[in-house]
DNA sequence: ATGTCTCAGGGACTGAGA
């Protein structure tokens, strides 16, 4: 089963891309962020005729997050529900292939001293109070992905130049203890898991020549549940698609898992 | 070197967000 998460900076502006890169790849489920488009105008024909099915939380301009599979999606959840009167669309989950999906988009943060960032750590710790007791027990608890946009680089070795980015949004202490909370429920890694030690990134800025200088951050994550790993065979970013004409500023990260 | 991309509003460009 192979799982994938893309950013995709505007499905309007990226669509003939994503359904190329759909169509090539063929992943059994993918999340994608940054939408940047309600759902009416979600393209969902052209998403069925690839074979898949699509839960979509959207909204117009910024954000919005959708979940497409070849299997049936059910117990869909959109946002937290938590009450907070939040009108970003930041987080879809559902059921599908017989692990639960959780697609997150999370907030940028702009800043340590900027009204965005805290949001984002208030986000952060919404998610937090919403996962805990979904990955307490239960049936189907232990099968379950975290993966999306963190906006989060968890350590120095997922920066290109951790001099030049101390402290600042994407990775600050407080963003970086924010991602171990959600590790500390029971989630690992994948990539970090399978690659210990290797400099890989999934985002370069579109700005200063960012992607030909390989500047970049791994801010892409797959995180699955202590259950599933031991199915784990492969984590990898498609740091391909990333080339090219128009990419989004993110790769595709990609997790496989063994049938049983 | 605040250097790119995307969107909305309004109908050319500016500002916001990333």
């Amino acid at each position: 089963m192979k799982i994938a998460s893309y950013n995709v900076n505007s499905l309007r502006a990226r669509e003939a891309r994503v359904l190329a890169w759909l169509a090539k790849e063929a992943p059994d489920v993918l999340c994608l962020q940054e939408l940047k488009l309600e759902e009416e105008k979600f393209p969902h024909l052209e998403i069925a005729a690839l074979g898949y099915k699509a839960a979509v939380y959207g909204q117009k301009t910024y954000n919005g997050v959708a979940i497409l599979s070849r299997h049936e999606l059910t117990d869909v959840e959109r946002g937290f529900g938590d009450g907070a009167d939040d009108p970003q669309a930041r987080f879809i989950a559902a059921t599908t292939g017989g692990v639960r999906v959780m697609c997150a988009y999370m907030p940028n943060g702009e800043s340590p001293s900027s009204d965005k960032y805290a949001y984002k750590l208030a986000w952060f710790d919404r998610l937090t109070r919403w996962l805990a007791p979904r990955l307490a027990g239960g049936s189907g608890a232990g099968r379950a992905l975290l993966l999306g946009d963190y906006n989060v680089a968890p350590t120095d070795l997922d920066v290109h130049d951790p001099a030049a980015w101390a402290g600042s949004a994407l990775c600050s202490a407080p963003e970086r203890a924010a991602f171990q909370g959600l590790l500390d429920l029971g989630l690992v890694d994948t990539f970090r898991a399978l690659h210990p030690e290797e400099k890989a990134f999934s985002w370069w800025d579109y700005r200063m020549l960012g992607f030909p200088k390989n500047r970049g951050l791994r801010i892409d994550h797959v995180l699955v549940t202590r259950d599933l790993m031991p199915r784990l065979t492969a984590a990898w970013i498609d740091r391909a698609e990333r080339k090219g004409k128009q990419p989004s500023d993110h790769a595709p990260v990609l997790v496989e898992l063994s049938d049983t």
